[in-house]
DNA sequence: GTTGACACACACGTTCCAGT
DNA sequence: ACTGGAACGTGTGTGTCAAC
């Protein structure tokens, strides 16, 4: 309950500075849409904000005023670490109330200044990825767990099939989950499916998939998508592509997740690796068959091809690199 | 729904390298 | 010595995952 005040109290903050710069309600609306999912974040910490700009004794009109941006956050990430706030929540909080001054109309420089980075230094550097060798498990045993499935497909129950159908989407499409949750499919000539969707991460564009039938049919997604929609009526093939046939509802993100990490866990893949984690685990199998840079640049879809692909996806690869290294006359 | 943790993209910058 | 391109690092911003 706490938690959802300090959420409507940044919001409100929020939309009181565009109000006061004139912004419209439906200008300010259309700011916040410009979001995806990091608003509700936003919020949160502008409200975290609020609580200390007026515990302090400060009153919004105050805000207004403010002459050096930079010291008013430092002030407040200073206060923060000091009562022990997380490394990630005090760079959430600078992300956030850096984008208040912003919005307030503070140039970049007036905002980032020499003495907040060096307050930020240590939890940026707290909240940096470390880079392991972590082991990805073998896409195969994922493959071969489907095909099995593909066999008593009539004894699966709605939500294994449901599982059964994204991994084999993700496994040959490294798309990720939510990307799949909002897609919606055609099915066009010769048993191929059109998988449309929108990606939000980095570029915003719509994209279309295509699947065609492979040689193995037991893992491909035309054939599990074919299913899929063999488990409605008739009448209802025009609903959304991850309605469920006995509740007779659209799935939410959450249940396709639940779906997905029953299939994994069957498979025996180890606890604790996200749905994702798929998509890491194809990807690396194509490197590791040969596949060249531009194939796994194009199936990937990463802006930043061989830089990201490099420390996110060929992590136990260096076993095998490091064994040829032994290989001399 | 909120949160900490994580995963990326992008802008910008540096280094290295090969060709001129 | 200069230059353009490739590769990659850093900081910042935002989307995603899974536990609660």
């Amino acid at each position: 309950t706490r938690s959802s005040i300090r959420g409507d109290r940044g919001e409100e903050l929020f939309k009181w500075i565009l109000s006061k710069r004139q912004f419209t309600d439906d200008a300010t609306q259309q700011v916040i849409d410009g979001w995806h999912s990091i608003w509700s974040r936003h919020r949160q910490r502008i409200g975290e904000f609020e609580e200390f700009w007026t515990k302090s004794g400060k009153s919004w009109e105050d805000l207004t005023t403010v002459k050096d941006p930079e010291t008013v956050i430092s002030n407040f990430i200073a206060q923060q670490i000091s009562v022990h706030a997380t490394n990630a929540n005090s760079n959430a909080c600078r992300t956030a109330i850096g984008m208040l001054f912003r919005i307030q109309g503070f140039q970049e420089e007036k905002i980032n200044g020499f003495a907040l980075k060096q307050i930020m230094k240590k939890p940026l550097a707290a909240t940096r990825k470390k880079r392991k060798e972590e082991p990805i498990y073998k896409l195969d045993i994922l493959l071969k767990h489907i095909q099995e499935r593909a066999d008593i497909k009539q004894r699966l129950n709605e939500q294994e099939h449901l599982g059964c159908t994204i991994s084999s989407i993700m496994a040959f499409s490294t798309l990720r989950l939510a990307e799949i949750h909002r897609s919606s499919v055609a099915k066009m000539e010769d048993n191929v499916w059109q998988l449309n969707t929108s990606i939000w991460k980095g570029d915003n564009y719509d994209l279309t998939v295509t699947f065609r039938p492979l040689s193995n049919p037991k893992v491909c997604p035309t054939t599990w998508l074919n299913s899929w929609f063999g488990l409605r009526r008739e009448e209802d093939r025009d609903k959304p592509l991850w309605w469920r046939p006995k509740n007779k509802k659209v799935s939410s993100y959450e249940y396709l997740s639940k779906a997905v990490h029953i299939i994994m866990q069957a498979s025996g893949v180890k606890k604790g690796n996200s749905v994702t984690s798929i998509r890491k685990s194809s990807i690396t199998k194509s490197i590791d068959q040969g596949a060249t840079i531009q194939e796994i640049n194009r199936a990937s879809r990463h802006k930043d091809g061989p830089s990201t692909v490099a420390v996110h996806y060929d992590m136990n690869l260096n076993d095998t690199v490091r064994e040829r290294l032994t290989n001399f006359e």
